[in-house]
Parts: C-alpha cells; structure tokens; sequence
DNA sequence: TCGAAGTTCGAACGATCGTTCAACGACCGT
DNA sequence: ACGGTCGTTGAACGATCGTTCGAACTTCGA
C-alpha cells in the first residue's frame, strides 16, 4: 500500500500523512478509548473515509502500534543522547528527569492510550518491540539510580522500589496535567528529582 | 431481577453470588481488557450461561461499575476510619499509605480495570458516583499532606505536586507486584512515605 | 499534456457484539 | 409435599463491528 520504493518526494508525502493520521488517532482514542471508538468514528473525526484508513495501515491494531511508537521512539533516543553526555549521576537523572516529563506532557494522548491498553502490549505476539523499548527505557532510568544509590549521597531506600515509584508518578503526570496549569513542566520534573534523591 | 424484598436469606445469597461474580469478572478484564472481553467469553471463563449475567446486571457497563464499588467502597471507608483515629499528620499518613497499598495489592485486579477504563470512568453519566469517591479519597491524602507541610516537619515542594506523585506511584503499585515479590506490603508503603515524607 | 501511480471514497461483506426471552430444574416457604 | 419464586439455560435478535474492493479522483514523472 505504501508508494514503491526509489520515490522519495512520494514516501516522504506518505510518511507525512501517515503520522498525521497517528496523531489524529490518539487523540480521539485517548478521549473516547480504543475499543469504544469504531473505525468509522475515528475515520469520520479525521476526516476522511473509513476505508481510506486501510491505505496506511493493514488494520486498527496496527494503528495501535504506531502510535505507541511514536511514544516512545523519541523518548528513548533522546534518553540515550542525555546519558552519552557525561556528568554526575544526579545531574544526569535531573537532565533525564526533564526531558521524560516533557515528553509525557507533550504526547499526553499517546500515554492515555498507552497505559489504557497495558494489557494489549502486553499480551500480544506483535507488541515485542514496543514492550522492548519499554523495558530498555526503564533500564536506563535503574541504571541511573543505582549509580546515585551507590555514590551514597542520597539515601534511596531501595532502588527497585525508587524506581517504579519514579515510573508511576512521572507517568500519571499525563492524567492530570493541563496546560495552563500553576507548575511548569521543570518544576513538575525537579519536583520529582526532588522526591527522589531528597 | 433480584429477589423481592423481605426475604433476608435469599438476599444474602444473591448479593454473594452477585459479588463472586464480580470478582471474576475483575480477575478477567484484567487480563483481557473490559471491551476486549465478549459477554458470552466472559460468561463461559465464571462458568454460568450468557443471559444468566443478566440476572444480576442491567448490562456489561454496569458490572464494569460494579467493580469499581467494589474497589472503592472499602478503601474510602477504611481511610476515614484511619484519620478519625488521632495521631500526628506524618502518623496517620503512615498508616493511610499502609492500608491504601494492601488494598491495591488485595485490589489489583480491580486497580487494573479502573486505570484501564479512566476514560469510561471520567465522561459517564452514570460515573458520578465512582468519580466522587475517587475524589473524596484523593481530597482526605491531600488534606494530609497540607498538614504536614504545614507542621513545616518536612520539605514539601509542593503538596499538591506530592498528592499527584503520591498518587501515581501507589496506584502503579498494581501493574508490578508480584505476591511473592522481595519486599511486602508494608516495606513498599513505608519506603513511598519516606520518599515523601524525608 | 498524457499515461501511470498514488490516494480517497463509500457501498457491501461476514462475523461478532450485547441483549432478550421463553422455558426448565432447583429450592424456598408453608 | 406442593405451589411459587429463583437461578440458569441457550437459541435467537438486530445492530454494529473491522475489513475488503472496485471505481473515481488527484498528483507525479516525462
């Protein structure tokens, strides 16, 4: 369905859309959820036909996919990038912190529907690589923690337990953040830092 | 569909039959997710016929709530009993977190339902009331909080930015528990408290 | 400007959904 | 022990689901 191969202004028109379309998508499954929304409702909110969908991907679950990758793609590089940096461990975490932070508050959507259909990803056969890069992400904020509670300046209870208590409020950040709220995303993120390493 | 009033023994064993069935119903949504779940696959994983689930519910969405009562009800009634018994902010805190996460950990399937189902939970109509308990509980830890940074015992960033983080991670607590995990109940509340607290 | 390739449309498909209901065995109160 | 209610069954309903596909429209390359 894509364009052949060897047409770049073609692919490129193609890919513009298609994320276009991702966009779109989790926006109306974060409101109205996933299962609750039929490919004619959604098709109808982005304005074009309901068959039209089926030019971009092979199905709504692959829908789903892409929209998880569009998650977690750049969260993930732009975590790698930070760590290859340099800098004591707390100044990376802060760093780390931030960007995470910003990245829930941007693709708001993308999270509610990330975290609605947990038990999509992790279930299904095709969902390995986005459970992977879940658990590379997660691995590098540990990693992370573990550096700070062996520098022994802070006084981490347990890093296991730091950690999914740092993945759970960073992450329910996207179910109550606003964007004119009182906190900006820094101090929303320091704020966690602060929790975290006292 | 219940049985008429005034016949106390036939109540009693419908009420239990109703709460079994609600149960399971959690424990399968769970692992499948709520739309995701056919009333006839549902019916056939608690053992009873398809129509016989609506001797006891309306319809799906109303079981749907009634796990969320039933996951609700005794959280809120046990919190309040907690903050009527005295003590200093930083005490009761303690002990809400203690009791709050043992019921997650005892919930967790109902816990992975209602965070599934958020968006159901938060446009229904007929959601008013799960909506309010939520927020009455959320309304009693933020209560806490404000006294203790108000005792000025603790450095609080900010207790409404605490509340939401309190909230995230105790809520998680459910996606990663494991019943024969390397820390119980009550090392997993403590060490939350001790994020917060100092 | 012309043929080809890419994009969109919308009617139609079989499958499956949530729900209803008449009927039957089990159990209650008397 | 009997009449009535309760609990359960499973077949059947209309509605709606995700998906397909051939035709119409638009854009690209030369």
């Amino acid at each position: 369905m894509p364009p052949k191969p060897g047409r770049a202004a073609l692919q490129e028109r193609y890919d513009r859309r298609q994320a276009e379309v991702v966009l779109g998508a989790a926006r109306v499954f974060a409101r109205r959820g996933y299962d609750q929304t039929s490919v004619p409702q959604l098709a109808e909110e982005l304005g074009i036909a309901a068959g039209g969908l089926y030019h971009y991907f092979g199905g709504k679950e692959q829908l789903l996919i892409a929209i998880c990758d569009q998650l977690m793609d750049p969260l993930l590089t732009e975590a790698q990038a930070l760590l290859a940096e340099g800098g004591t461990a707390e100044e990376q975490l802060r760093a780390l912190v931030r960007s995470w932070v910003a990245h829930v508050v941007e693709h708001r959507d993308h999270m509610l529907v990330f975290q609605q259909e947990r038990h999509v990803i992790d279930h299904g056969r095709q969902w390995a690589q986005v459970r992977e890069r879940r658990k590379r992400f997660e691995r590098l904020v540990e990693g992370l923690l573990r550096r700070i509670a062996d520098d022994g300046a802070a006084r981490l209870p347990d890093a296991r337990l730091t950690l999914s208590a740092l993945l759970g409020m960073v992450n329910h950040t996207a179910q109550w953040y606003r964007p004119r709220g009182r906190l900006d995303v820094a101090a929303i993120a320091d704020g966690y830092v602060d929790l975290v390493v006292g």
